[in-house]
DNA sequence: GTCCCCACTCGAATCGTTTCGACCACCCCG
DNA sequence: CGGGGTGGTCGAAACGATTCGAGTGGGGAC
């Protein structure tokens, strides 16, 4: 017989009881030396592991975390999401896919898997989208972990990147190149990063006494870049900084459609440094976010949760500046 | 209390047996509608859902399966994840990811889940990575699906793309614009899709009784299309085929570099149509594979054989070429 | 020598569901 | 009127682990 064997078989092959073995392998109680060395032969031998389920009844734990990603599109959410991943290796937890565009249906399924507790959190990169009505309702009850994004009104522990630094460097580099007639490309209005990326935008042409020149706000996607680059090019900009990559390329794309010549007659500076922004002619020089990192303390901060500390609640992770050909003086 | 509700308080509230609840839950057997509506309004004021771990315990079936990305950096899996994720959530699948850049991890990590029984099977897409050992190992006795690329000495079911009618269309298309001199960008050597493409190249070709002027091989990512360059431009080819989108930008980043215009002086037809390839200036005329249906048929093929059915062997799904700017007439 | 404690092991209970066989009442058919 | 099938329900036994309380034996302290 070919049966997948159980922890009674171990137990027997091991001539002790189950609980003991069980004790072993989690190491829940003392054991004495030719114990383990018995029971560490049987389960060689055999081939032993412990089925999933059975474990996870009984501890009332799933060992599983669902990751949220509204919008796949993006691939920074990708990034963060192999960040995510490798920490759970790490930590023998499993990830559950939660990814659609369709975002009733995203939540809907975010609940069912906590209902069923199929998962014992999660994790929510949202990227600008809207929180999700029914999982709000659960309120504070659920573990979570927002990532990359806040909720002002929402009371999950935070993980993200310094926009407003980040955002401020880009301007500061502009400035630094000779720009003083600067336009801004930014985010969705309501989103808590681009409110921190624009402030950190402005925060920084202050310094120097001057405002930008037009500011545009997009939906972080490529087409609302492309619509934007009318307003831009009529601004008379000499520079842009845009809130996203995604918005650049697509302004950069209208741009030189228009004939006009990045960098030459117009500079653009992005945010992300997502990899089609090294493919792209020009190269765009942007701000990098370290998307892994957010994404394995993002996994850190749901673990502790899960462990029932209290974690820090908001995590702001340094960001990078990225040169490349994008950027050049005014002419 | 606020213990979550079990199936034993529906019961009692509903004034039944467990066994009936599960049986109206789950319509395993026939109840009559009083009981139902019973059960339901108990149900629906309880707010029950049956625990996953205990429901999986039972009937021996995690109602999940791993989705195994070894190559992350290609937006193309992405694409298929999701098609994967929305069969499952019509199917009422789980997916567990497994995703990273370090294979003998993600082999580990593979046969971890599956031993454990934490998934019923696996969706496997390799982008022309090796076969894991260990996965191999388990023999046939995993319920598996492999998406998009194929390893001739696996006997598991196949789901990708008609590479070879693609490639064929590509090499019609360069040559319907007068090419006579044609490059080929070719994949990694032992993958299946780079020889299925490499050999519709061919075969178009050969019809005009023409062959290649350059074949030069590279390994499906960015850097390998820029080292490619070189070779292809002094082989004097007015056009290249490339395997890929990602080597395409490679090569148009160091043609364009090396002072060349495309597609003035090389006109490039890529492969897979990523997201990116609509980005770049040019724009890249390529062959789109239908990524979410892919993804869609390897769950639906994986769900088949949980079933026990036969699935069909190999199920190629057509290709569709995109025309943009890339490709021209020879100078 | 006695007592206590600790290291070690075990059996039994438990987690929350599904499934299987048994049971009952009823209806239809012969 | 009897018997067989069937729709409907139930209780108890799994599923495979962990956990808890209890039992045993040996060693150290007094």
């Amino acid at each position: 017989m070919t049966r997948r064997p159980t922890i009674k078989d171990v137990a027997a092959a091991a001539q002790v009881s189950a609980s003991t073995v069980s004790a072993v392998l989690n190491g829940t109680a003392p054991t004495s030396p030719g114990v383990r060395e018995r029971v560490g032969n049987a389960v060689a031998q055999l081939g032993y592991q412990a089925e999933a389920h059975a474990r996870n009844l009984r501890r009332r734990r799933a060992h599983a975390i669902g990751l949220v990603i509204p919008d796949p599109a993006n691939p920074f959410f990708i990034e963060v999401a192999l960040g995510v991943q490798s920490k759970a290796l790490e930590s023998g937890m499993v990830i559950v896919l939660c990814a659609t565009d369709e975002v009733a249906e995203l939540d809907a399924y975010c609940a069912h898997l906590l209902k069923a507790r199929y998962v014992d959190g999660l994790i929510f990169t949202s990227g600008g989208h809207r929180f999700p009505g029914e999982l709000n309702l659960l309120g504070s009850q659920v573990p979570m972990v927002l990532a990359d994004d806040l909720f002002a009104d929402v009371p999950y522990p935070f993980v993200g990147s310094d926009n407003r630094g980040g955002a401020q460097a880009a301007a500061r580099l502009a400035l630094d190149h000779g720009h003083r007639r600067i336009a801004i490309l930014a985010g969705p209005a309501e989103v808590w990063t681009a409110e921190q990326r624009l402030a950190g935008y402005l925060d920084e042409l202050d310094r120097e006494g001057l405002a930008p020149v037009a500011v545009v706000h997009g939906d972080y996607r490529v087409p609302s870049g492309r619509q934007a680059a009318a307003a831009i090019i009529e601004s008379g900009a000499t520079s842009v900084l845009a809130a996203n990559d995604l918005m650049a390329i697509g302004l950069i794309q209208s741009c030189l459609q228009a004939g006009l010549r990045v960098p030459g007659d117009l500079s653009v500076v992005g945010f992300d440094d997502i990899p089609t922004a090294s493919y792209l002619a020009p190269q765009l020089s942007t701000v990098r976010q370290p998307c892994r990192e957010i994404g394995r303390a993002a996994m850190a901060a749901l673990l502790s949760q899960l462990a029932g500390d209290a974690p820090d609640n908001r995590l702001l992770l340094p960001t990078e500046l990225v040169i490349r050909d994008s950027l050049g003086t005014p002419s």
